[in-house]
DNA sequence: GTTTAATATATCGCTTCGATATATTGAACT
DNA sequence: AGTTCAATATATCGAAGCGATATATTAAAC
C-alpha cells in the first residue's frame, strides 16, 4: 500500500498533522500492518493536497512553525475506499533476527546467546502491553483493533514459545562451529 | 537488510545466478524473512562484484545471453558475517489485508466475505504445505529452517483460527452500515 | 543548571520497487 | 502439427520510499 493510502486511512480517523499520522504509523494499532517515514509522509500528504484529497489548515504559533491540521475531503474518502476495493495480495514479514538466526553456526555463540535472550524479553514485554489495552480500552463494537490485538498476542506467544525452545539449540551450534574453526568469518 | 546482504547470504549457501537468487526470496525458507525483486538483484549484485565481495563466471549458451554464476568470496562472506553481528532491529510486518479489514464497515459486505473467505483457503493451504515439507526434507539438525517453519505454521494457525472466529462480525459490521447509509463511500 | 525527551516541520540523496522489454525452451493442449 | 502457456534468463527505468539529518521550542527529569 503506498503511503498516500495510509495517510488517508489515517486521517479518515480524524485531523491530524504530519507529526501525529507518523506516531499513528509507529503505536497504535496501525503499526502492525503499515508504516512510513517523514521522509514519506509529508511529500505524499502535499500531493493528496493538490487534488483535493485532503485539506490544510494553518494553525499559527509563536516562535515556531505553523501547525499544518490536514483533513481528509469526500474525494480522499473516495480514493481510499476505492483501493481497499482492490485485491490486497500477500502479507509481508521481514526479520533480520531470524536471517541471523539462519547463519547461526557461523556466528559467535554469545551473540547469538544475546540477541535471543533480548528478543525473549521483547516479547514478554509486547505480550504485556497488548495484554493490557484490553483491559482500559477494547470494546466488543470495535472489531478491527480487537482482531489485530488478538493477532498480536498470538503471534508473539508462538514466536516467544519456538524461539525459548530452540534457543539452546542455537546456542550449541554456534559453540559446536567454533571449536571446529570451519565456517567461522 | 539491504538487498546487497540478503544477496550475499543466498550465495553463502551455493553459487547461483540472478535468476536463481530471486527464486530463493519468492520460494523456500529465504521468503519467510528476506526479500528483493529483479530491479534491486542485478544492482545490487553488481554493486557487490566490484569491491570483489563476488566473483562472476560467464557461462555462454547458444541463442541466449550469457549465464552470469556468481560465487560468494572469503570478502563476501566477511561481509555477511559482520553485519549480521549489528542489531537486528525489530521485525516488519505489513498486511493490506489488516488495513482493508479496519474499514471493513465502510466496503461492501460481499468484498469483506470475499477476502476473508480467500485468506482463510490461503491460510489453510500454506499450513498444508508447510506440514508436508517436515515429511520430506527436514531434519533436526537444520534447526534455522525448522524454525522457520514452525513459525509459519503457528502463525498462519493463529491467523486462521482469528479470522474464522471474527469472519460473521466483520461481515455483519459491512451490512450493517449499508443499511444506515453513512460511511458508505 | 543541565540534559533529555517530546513536539513539530521539513529536505536530500541513496536505495528499492514495480512494471516492462526481450528471447528461448519445453511441455501441454487442441 | 500447430499453438499456447509456463518457466528460464537477463536487464533497465522511472517512481516511490527510507534513513539520516537539520532546525527549533517546551517541559520534565535529574
Amino acid at each position: 500500500m503506498d503511503v498516500k493510502t495510509t495517510c488517508l486511512g489515517v486521517l479518515v480517523m480524524g485531523n491530524a498533522t504530519g507529526y501525529e499520522i507518523r506516531k499513528a504509523f509507529e503505536y497504535g494499532p496501525f503499526a502492525h500492518f503499515a508504516d512510513g517515514g517523514f521522509g514519506s509522509i509529508y511529500p505524499a500528504i502535499a500531493k493528496a493536497e493538490s487534488p483535493g484529497m485532503v485539506t490544510c489548515k494553518k494553525h499559527k504559533q509563536q516562535k515556531r512553525p505553523a501547525k499544518k491540521i490536514y483533513a481528509i475531503t469526500d474525494m480522499g474518502r473516495e480514493h481510499l475506499f476505492s483501493t481497499l476495493k482492490k485485491d490486497p495480495g500477500e502479507d509481508k514479514f521481514r526479520s533480520n533476527f531470524l536471517f541471523a538466526l539462519y547463519y547461526a553456526d557461523a556466528l559467535p555463540a554469545e551473540w547469538i546467546d544475546e540477541i535471543i535472550t533480548k528478543r525473549i524479553a521483547d516479547y514478554k514485554q509486547k505480550i504485556e502491553c497488548l495484554v493490557n489495552i484490553n483491559n482500559q480500552y477494547c470494546d466488543d463494537k470495535n472489531i478491527a483493533p480487537t482482531l489485530i490485538r488478538h493477532k498480536g498476542i498470538e503471534y508473539y506467544k508462538a514466536m516467544l514459545g519456538i524461539i525459548s525452545n530452540k534457543k539452546d539449540k542455537f546456542i550449541a551450534a554456534a559453540i559446536d562451529n567454533r571449536n571446529n574453526n570451519i565456517k567461522q568469518p
